[in-house]
DNA sequence: CAGGCAAGGT
């Protein structure tokens, strides 16, 4: 049908040229399985409502579109409708139907369902078993879901990538690399993993800050190339490469696979460009940005312009920024839209330029979002602008009632300022309505092996020793002047912070188990003298946190490298590579 | 009809 080739646009201007009594069910679902295929689920949601109020009897394949369309927006509803509509009609049960409508109840998460459908199959193929092994790892966890691998009659790359992708993302790297290893010495026909799974694969890795596996992947690249040497799978893979080394904290790494890439996309740049303003290199990105102008003769879009301006707002280039933000328009021909504005309210207010900060906010073309608020607020907290935060706060109530970070934030800057009365006020306000924080974890690999800490945490096996350690770091730290009270004037949010109960004394103790000083602990217990520590926080540090490391480096004669949710901070010798700029 | 997408801020 004619209507499947082009893109949407042309298949409704087709569709409408069909007069209306020669609109048949194959016209219909030509114009449903198109919107599908090109990711517009809800319009072919629309689409095939239509059908059935013009009377047309829909057929399997554009049931099957309806429930893939479904599958993609969760929609449990229209995904039942669909079921339903499969019986009512009395349509057969194909492995492609059946499989449509497991994939669409395991993305609504009712895996009662979906395993209802794969059990009555006569013969589920191999599509049938990827799509129960997915929901399965997704909604009953890592075990139940091997249990369901193991049981597959066989696999193909697909099945081994889900696979490998959720013990990353669980933080087992060890068992993903034994997966890898195990699929690609069982199966010669898969010594290449394709393209998808190399991206997925190196994405999971940057996420976990999962160095050994990255490696692992970048290595086994080298080798495939030969296998791959098309040059969209070369681009695509080189970038998830940059991007993994950067995450990763190998910047040098990135930088070198960077100038030996023949092409690069403007993707290949922002990873680049991210690459070095995680590691605080501020001018190095102001460099390349210039060097993708002229020489890349590349247009920066708008992703460009946000690695720009956060690189600036972290190394505290405050006139460069300004300069950069100025030149939008009459340089780079691109209309600041709001994270624009987000990223300059946040280098303006970290900068302590509070006023201008917020007359910048007044100024644009917008309603100020939440982020750009609280990203005002935030440096409201850091400068201690009482004021202008309860000003900023009585807004956000307003207009985000359900948004619970910021409520942490100025409840701590009430802490610090010794206003407890407000202090308290706002923590019982969140305890009443239930506001939680997000738990602050960290993870440290030793040996290939990563290690998981929350607050306080007690569950590690080796818990005796990481507590001596952490009572030696204490009195270590002591003696070589750190006062957590004098740390704790410009405090962040602690960890674990609503649960403390309002003891300042149970407050300080509890600084002292953030998660990133057990993994320091166990990192220095379990490594040789020298050996550099690499540890990695889902939240930002804290600045009592960041005082105490800049110390444990020079104290204990190591290198601390800690990617927290923002950034890279190097520990050396008493300082920090954020130049505390943070 | 299966896996995910290379980039930013909070």
């Amino acid at each position: 049908m004619y209507a499947a080739l082009g893109p949407p646009a042309s298949a409704i201007r087709a569709f409408q040229e069909i007069p209306v009594p020669s609109r048949f069910t194959p016209e219909w679902t030509a114009l449903i399985s198109c919107h599908t295929r090109h990711a517009l689920p809800s319009r072919a949601i629309l689409f095939f409502r239509s059908m059935l109020r013009a009377g047309t009897s829909p057929d399997e394949v554009a049931l099957i579109a309806l429930l893939s369309a479904s599958a993609r927006l969760s929609d449990n509803c229209s995904g039942d409708a669909a079921h339903l509509l499969f019986l009512k009609l009395g349509l057969p049960f194909t492995a492609a139907s059946c499989n449509a409508a497991m994939d669409m109840y395991v993305k609504c998460g009712r895996m009662d369902e979906a395993r209802r459908l794969f059990e009555e199959m006569k013969d589920p193929t191999i599509v049938s078993w990827t799509i129960i092994l997915t929901g399965v790892l997704q909604w009953e966890g890592l075990r139940s879901g091997s249990e369901m691998f193991d049981l597959m009659p066989y696999r193909n790359d697909i099945a081994w990538t889900v696979m490998i992708s959720a013990c990353i993302e669980v933080g087992l790297p060890r068992d993903a690399l034994a997966l890898l290893g195990e699929m690609l010495f069982d199966d010669v026909s898969m010594r290449s993993l394709n393209h998808v799974s190399m991206c997925s694969l190196l994405s999971a890795c940057s996420q976990a800050g999962d160095l050994t596996v990255g490696r692992w992947l970048h290595n086994h690249f080298i080798k495939a190339t030969t296998f791959h040497n098309n040059e969209n799978y070369l681009l695509k893979v080189n970038t998830a490469l940059i991007d993994m080394y950067g995450k990763c904290g190998r910047v040098d790494n990135a930088l070198t696979l960077f100038e030996r890439m023949p092409h690069r996309s403007i993707v290949s740049w922002n990873a680049m460009l991210s690459g070095l303003s995680m590691q605080g290199m501020g001018l190095q990105v102001l460099q390349l940005f210039s060097r993708m102008v002229t020489e890349g003769k590349q247009q920066p879009d708008d992703i460009t312009i946000v690695s720009v301006l956060s690189a600036c707002s972290r190394s505290g280039l405050v006139e460069q920024g300004r300069k950069f933000f100025q030149q939008l328009i009459p340089i780079h021909k691109i209309t600041p839209k709001m994270e624009h504005f987000a990223c300059m309210v946040d280098l303006l207010g970290r900068a302590g330029c509070l006023e201008e900060a917020e007359s910048l906010i007044r100024e644009m073309p917008f309603q100020p979002n939440e982020v750009v608020l609280g990203s005002l607020l935030a440096s409201c907290a850091i400068h201690r602008k009482l004021e202008l935060g309860r000003k900023l706060m009585k807004e956000m109530v307003q207009l985000y009632p359900n948004n619970t970070e910021y409520h942490v934030l100025l409840s701590n800057m009430f802490t610090v300022s010794r206003r407890h009365a407000e202090a308290d006020d706002l923590r019982q306000l969140m305890k009443n309505r239930g506001i939680q924080k997000t738990p602050g974890m960290s993870s440290i690999e030793i040996n290939g092996i990563v290690h998981w800490f929350t607050a306080g945490d007690k569950t590690h096996p080796q818990t005796r020793e990481i507590y001596t350690m952490l009572s030696e770091m204490v009195q270590r730290l002591n003696l070589a002047g750190y006062t957590i009270d004098a740390a704790c004037q410009n405090s962040r949010v602690p960890d674990n912070y609503l649960e403390n109960g309002d003891e300042r004394e149970e407050r300080e103790q509890a600084l002292l188990v953030h998660s990133e000083r057990l993994a320091l602990a166990l990192g220095l217990i379990s490594t040789k003298p020298g050996v550099p520590l690499r540890i990695v926080k889902n939240l930002r540090i804290c600045s009592d946190c960041h005082s105490a490391m800049k110390l444990c480096a020079s104290i204990f004669e190591r290198e601390i490298i800690i990617r927290d949710r923002n950034r890279f901070h190097r520990f050396k010798a008493g300082l920090c590579s954020c130049s505390d700029f943070w």
